[in-house]
DNA sequence: CCTACCGATCGGTAGG
DNA sequence: CCTACCGATCGGTAGG
């Protein structure tokens, strides 16, 4: 009785929802049947019904663990003591390490996001908005300061954001540099094209 | 007769070309139905058939025209006399103003392309491929001239591939900036940060 | 967790 | 360009 305890949980719902990250993340929500994903899981399409609600459900449930992760990250690093060039590279190190690590969730919540429903969408459309506005308030901070040379915060968050969210095209390629290593180039190229 | 000429094309099939590619932007390839498309365009969706092979057909050719179109400029910018700088400045401008610009075609392009089938799917999987390593090449010289501070090529295409693609939500963003304003500070990012 | 099945919607065709 | 319609597949439910 009782099972190891690990950070990991491998509840029948965690596995169904880990599968259904990766599938929607390889073939898109709309593509994705939840035929297919039984087939991953090894069940009947109607058993998956005992662990979850709809096929929405799931992708809401991915788009809001990765959301809330997110959040709680960044409001740690804003009460950081320290400079806002380097709160701005940890946060970057961060995104940059999940895309590597956690990457099929990660990538369904930044490009199927769309297939939420509402109030769903509403919801999540709003917390992107506001992260990206805190994000932004970060820069203008280091502008003020003199950390950062003069530029459009939004743009450059836009930048930074987008760029990371390709690290899915290195997961692809086949001759790749180590995750450690594109987060030094990374870092390299982005925080280089902020410092003043 | 004749009609007036113009660098447009509004055959029939060219609406629906422009319609599909708006349309499948919005919704993802997957999620448009035909029966969406012919509402929009006007006609009953049997009738779509008098000018399209199928709907993948229409997939196909919007990712091929706007391949041609890249392509095409990269071969211009390679054979110009100026400094590697120079023309991944110019390579970076005509990016950003093909997503300003043609911003539904290009995101159809960029982000639907996996749901060719083959053997479109393989080959522009290749074009894609050899575009990027050109590019690349385009940085490598840049390095070797020392124009270009010492980073990993594959990575800076990455970061401003995706950078770029991300125009896509500047475009929903309510209080935008100017489209030559987002280029100014794009560039001023992107090429400062490969500057020495 | 499975078998059996439902109504809806899909891409596409026949025929005019 | 339309009406009528096809077979396939979809998400999901009933009942055990």
């Amino acid at each position: 009785m009782g099972r190891i305890k690990t950070s990991e949980n491998f509840s029948r719902k965690n596995i169904i929802l880990n599968k259904a990250a990766a599938l929607f993340k390889e073939k898109g929500y709309q593509a994705a049947s939840m035929r297919d994903l039984a087939e991953i899981v090894g069940v009947e399409a109607a058993s998956l019904y005992n662990h979850i609600k709809s096929k929405n459900d799931l992708l809401n449930e991915i788009c809001f663990k990765v959301a809330n992760k997110y959040n709680q990250k960044l409001s740690n690093i804003e009460t950081e003591n320290s400079t806002c060039l380097s709160k701005i590279e940890s946060l970057l190190r961060f995104h940059i390490q999940e895309m590597v690590e956690n990457f099929e969730e990660v990538f369904v919540s930044d490009r199927e996001w769309k297939h939420l429903i509402e109030p769903y969408l509403t919801n999540f459309q709003t917390q992107r908005k506001t992260y990206r506005k805190r994000f932004a308030a970060m820069i203008d901070a280091g502008i003020k300061n003199k950390e950062i040379k003069k530029i459009d915060s939004t743009t450059a968050v836009l930048i930074m954001l987008h760029a990371i969210s390709g690290i899915e095209s290195w997961h692809r390629s086949k001759q790749k540099i180590s995750g450690k290593a594109l987060e030094e180039s990374m870092i390299t190229i982005l925080v280089g094209g902020l410092k003043k």
